[in-house]
DNA sequence: CATACCGGGGTCTGCCATATTC
DNA sequence: GAATATGGCAGACCCCGGTATG
């Protein structure tokens, strides 16, 4: 099918003709040069070409297609010295999943060994895509977002292995599209990393008293998205950090895990260590106590991964809006919403005299369609 | 009925270093 | 020994709504 046209263009432009070589000659011993003058003190060594010249028409053939071949060489010089490569088949093939001119220039430029692929291969893994996915549409989105997370591996069975083996972890193909779209690089890992990672997750459980580490990988993994590419030890560091300032015990420490903390896990190591320690600092000038710090994390974990400029203006924003230190404590996830959406919230609600000690701060943590619907309330019956 | 509680959902690559392969 | 394959890293929140509850 689509294999036909792709072969046809590979010759046609790959014809080894006789320009072509004298060209390549003239270009080896030009790079040869270079490479003697810049290397000259350190090497003496024989004046055969050391490096390949890059491939001619291959350049015109990318240029023409509008591929920033500055950026590709800069990424992979290696591609463009190659003599064989499939850069039209990859365009058709491209195409015909519904990708534009422009996107496939740019999948190209940012990942030049994308055209080294073979029409079989490509459609072999745009099959296995596909099973997860719904639509060509959808898999185009994600190569232009990030080419790398869909050609980095050629092995496709290595592919195979890692959607039957988060398949046996018991995650649905709804989660299998979770993880694809948001962590597409999930899919590039080694099985054997993916396992890895899982087994090490299962490990953690066990060695917290937990009796359902199958489980416990598998909510964590869902909960979130990014740990698989993260690094084991990585996400050991997090946990071992969070346990001993906090001074968890394994029961505290496992229901955080697995529950809202899985969300801070993959952050990484310096940040999260730094986030604990301003927001230990911001609290306690603020008058609060340890307790109130260990709680705060424990029940909203969310809070680590906030920068500390962004945290500081935010607590700052609510003080200053009349909310206390304690309501915040108490419903900590108002500090979920922007600062931004905070002070526009506050402003309304200053506006028509809501007062945050009698009615409480839950009306900040609400979506903005509820908080427009009590505004209007609000407005109407500005006493209650 | 309004609100409080609670959980879910979107989104997140592009670069460098090292290992492996050809 | 080059090119390729793979691992690892830094970067840094916000929003929505079902449903129990009172």
């Amino acid at each position: 099918m689509a294999a036909v046209p792709g072969v046809r263009a590979l010759l046609s432009f790959h014809q080894p003709g006789v320009l072509l070589h004298s060209f390549c000659l003239t270009r080896a011993l030009l790079t040869s040069i270079c490479y003697h003058r810049r290397l000259c003190s350190t090497t003496t060594k024989s004046n055969e070409p050391q490096v390949n010249p890059e491939n001619k028409s291959l350049l015109e053939n990318l240029n023409l297609m509008g591929v920033d071949v500055k950026m590709a060489r800069q990424r992979q010089p290696g591609v463009l010295r190659k003599v064989i490569t499939n850069e039209q088949g990859l365009a058709r093939f491209l195409q015909g999943k519904g990708a534009s001119r422009k996107v496939i220039a740019g999948i190209i430029s940012r990942y030049p060994r994308a055209i080294t692929r073979s029409i079989d291969h490509l459609e072999q893994r745009w099959e296995m895509w596909r099973n997860i996915f719904q639509t060509d549409a959808e898999i185009v989105s994600i190569l232009d977002r990030s080419p790398e997370s869909f050609f980095r591996s050629s092995d496709n069975g290595n592919l195979e292995k890692n959607i039957a083996f988060l398949t046996s972890l018991g995650l649905l193909t709804k989660d299998l599209h979770r993880l694809l779209t948001t962590a597409p690089r999930t899919f590039s890992n080694s099985t054997e990393l993916n396992k890895q990672m899982v087994e090490f997750l299962e490990d953690i459980c066990l060695e917290l008293g937990g009796n359902n580490p199958e489980q416990f990988a598998k909510t964590v993994i869902s909960r979130n998205l990014y740990i698989l590419i993260r690094s084991t030890k990585r996400v050991k560091k997090n946990i071992d950090n969070l346990k001993a300032s906090l001074k968890l015990s394994d029961s505290e420490l496992l229901a955080l895990l697995q529950g809202p903390g899985a969300e801070i896990l993959d952050l990484s190591n310096e940040y999260l260590k730094n986030n604990f320690n301003t927001l230990q600092k911001k609290m306690a000038s603020l008058g609060c106590h340890e307790a109130d710090i260990k709680n705060l994390i424990i029940s909203y974990p969310m809070v680590l991964y906030i920068g500390p400029d962004t945290l500081s203006t935010k607590l700052d924003c609510l003080l200053k809006g009349g909310i206390t230190m304690k309501q915040i404590l108490e419903k900590p996830k108002v500090l979920d919403y922007s600062t931004q959406n905070i002070m526009g919230r506050i402003e309304e609600l200053q506006k028509v005299g809501y007062d945050f000690q009698k009615n409480g701060i839950n009306i900040l943590d609400s979506s903005r369609k509820r908080f427009a619907a009590k505004i209007v309330k609000l407005v109407a019956m500005p006493d209650d």
